[in-house]
DNA sequence: GCACATAGTGTCAAAAAGGATACCGTTATG
DNA sequence: CATAACGGTATCCTTTTTGACACTATGTGC
């Protein structure tokens, strides 16, 4: 179970928005969901993708995933283990909010990638 | 400033996500932002919107979202103190996070409210 | 004087989230 | 035998978040 921020969510008109946010707010949650978005990962692949995030992490974070049942598991019996990741038909309700989440933080709080070779110089005010 | 999940936020592709839950993670904030989207409110007037929440979380959070600017907050100088919280432009930005949030919320997380004299029964299968 | 209204602040403790490290299991290969 | 691949787990520690409680400021009315 993901964290518990509110014991009960019948406390307000606005409850949803922290229920939603209950489900998806442990760090590394945001990114990994949305790079489940474009399709099924094995661990490594998306450990790949998240600089920083530790194995525990990482590994923590999917399960409570897969426990709120937002992302499935799927383990084959193979050597070397494979181990692959997707979003359940549930968790793929969450795209609006995802993107929303995406769209917002591109243009609020860091700047968009930038394709490799199209380098633009922004001018910031003193 | 917000918890800081990510000391560094040009990890991959998925980091705006990451970097917007950053901005609206705290215990309620979700909530808040959603009340106020609706227009400015004085200190007791949210808090009693928000069912056990303190008075010393809800002040840590409003100084928060005050200083990641999303939160406007306007001191006048009455007695009793006055004062009233309201969305920056940037917090209004967030209006579409908010609203699919609490859209994805309210499918999946928690029944929607019932307006009172509306009751109807759910059998949930044992 | 006291009580009331409003909106806090300071401080410490408890709870929760995240981090570090060592170790594990399986089979395949040289 | 050792090493590799992959995907973990257990355990303890550190850091952060939340909660509890006491206290604060101002003017007004009784």
């Amino acid at each position: 179970m993901a964290r518990t921020r509110h014991a009960r969510l019948d406390c307000a008109p606005g409850c949803p928005v922290e229920g939603t946010l209950q489900m998806i707010d442990g760090k590394w949650k945001g990114v990994v969901l949305f790079h489940l978005l474009s399709g099924t990962m094995r661990f490594n692949e998306l450990r790949r993708q998240l600089t920083n995030c530790t194995q525990r992490m990482l590994t923590r974070q999917l399960r409570e995933l897969e426990a709120d049942g937002l992302v499935h598991r799927e383990v084959y019996p193979e050597v070397p283990p494979r181990v692959e990741y997707s979003l359940t038909a549930r968790g793929r309700t969450l795209e609006p909010v995802l993107l929303a989440l995406k769209a917002w933080g591109e243009d609020h709080v860091i700047a968009p990638e930038i394709p490799a070779g199209e380098v633009e110089l922004t001018l910031v005010p003193g």
